[in-house]
DNA sequence: AATGCGTGGGT
DNA sequence: TACCCAAGCAT
């Protein structure tokens, strides 16, 4: 492959097709590494309304460094892998402490930021600062997989490091734009499915297509199977309009509110003991699935009244302004059946 | 090194 | 429908 001309094509390509995207209109390393959180593992569109929110919201670095982590996870809500913003706030803090608010113009120390991986660490000192270090996510593994034909499993990390030494052997100066045009290659053109390979502007280097073999790449182990889980979810009310809620401390959904939840044979009085309250009879109001990456919730709603109350308590009117899950909006929703 | 971590889009 | 996939990271 001529590497040369590799790089002119894609460029050339890249500086014609560009999509105008919010984090493309600024130089500020800040919201370059914000968008570069959020894009983890989430669609642009996704994340367009979500990086305009916080960019409003939170134009500098110590703007958000100096907010507090319940109302940022509230912002987060509905985003998913709700440790990147948690991760995020505890590193520009870090920023904000140890390099007086400037994001460092330096890979080695960038990477020992909370949250900042390979791809990130590569993404933001090319972008914002030209360092020549090569961003490799699914789409740039996508992309050199079928252009060498690498068979090779992209799921293993050992696979990652080494398309990206390869890639940082023939990379031109210009990193963060061709870093960019890698991906947004790989997201227009080499696509998963159906690539538009016949307008393909670096086509002539393909192995792959030169072999007729786009289709085999790239190679991925098959993910395991979700596990199902079935639970009774609770609204309990008590008589002062209040609802009972937790936070989870750890694992799947950290730091965010829960209606109390409990496997499906669980009865009631054991439910009382474990609450400590004392509960009526429970009213089925129905059922929700909700789908996570590995695992799969089935949920029996109930509505279930109570005299008692505790700290768990929050009145109604206050739930909208904690940090929840979808599949605890889902539950949420059924309360307007209960009144 | 393999697994856990959210949610929504697309076929 | 039931998958796969998305600008991955921490442990």
């Amino acid at each position: 492959m001529n590497y040369k001309l590799f790089n002119e094509s894609l460029l050339d390509w890249y500086y014609e097709v560009r999509r105008d995207l919010p984090w493309r209109e600024t130089s500020d390393p800040y919201k370059i590494w914000l968008s570069e959180v959020m894009l983890q593992q989430t669609q642009v569109k996704t994340v367009i309304p979500y990086y305009n929110k916080f960019i409003k919201k939170y134009p500098t670095l110590d703007s958000i460094a100096n907010e507090n982590s319940e109302s940022l996870l509230k912002e987060w809500e509905g985003l998913g892998y709700y440790n990147r913003i948690r991760n995020f706030h505890e590193a520009v803090k870090e920023v904000q402490s140890t390099y007086q608010s400037e994001v460092p113009n330096q890979p080695e120390t960038f990477f020992t930021l909370k949250g900042v991986g390979p791809y990130i660490g590569g993404a933001v000192q090319s972008i914002a600062f030209n360092h020549k270090i090569a961003a490799v996510d699914g789409n740039v593994l996508r992309v050199m997989t079928r252009l060498t034909e690498d068979s090779r499993d992209i799921s293993k990390q050992k696979t990652i490091s080494s398309i990206k030494a390869h890639i940082e052997t023939f990379m031109p100066d210009d990193a963060g734009n061709f870093n960019q045009a890698m991906m947004e290659l790989g997201a227009t053109v080499c696509t998963p499915r159906a690539p538009k390979c016949i307008t393909c502007p670096v086509q002539a280097h393909c192995e792959s297509f030169k072999n007729n073999t786009v289709n085999l790449y790239p190679f991925k182990k098959k993910a395991k199977a979700k596990k199902e889980l079935y639970f009774n979810v609770y609204l309990i009310l008590n008589d002062q309009n209040e609802i009972y809620l937790y936070k989870e401390t750890k694992d799947l959904l950290q730091g965010m509110y829960k209606f109390p939840k409990f496997d499906v044979d669980t009865n009631v009085e054991t439910i009382e003991d474990k609450l400590h309250i004392e509960l009526s009879q429970p009213q089925f109001l129905g059922e929700e699935k909700h789908i996570f990456t590995h695992k799969v919730w089935y949920m029996n709603i109930y509505v279930v009244h109570t005299t008692s109350t505790n700290d768990h308590f929050v009145p109604l009117n206050e739930v909208r302004e904690l940090p929840m899950s979808v599949a605890m909006q889902k539950v949420y929703k059924y309360i307007d059946e209960t009144i």
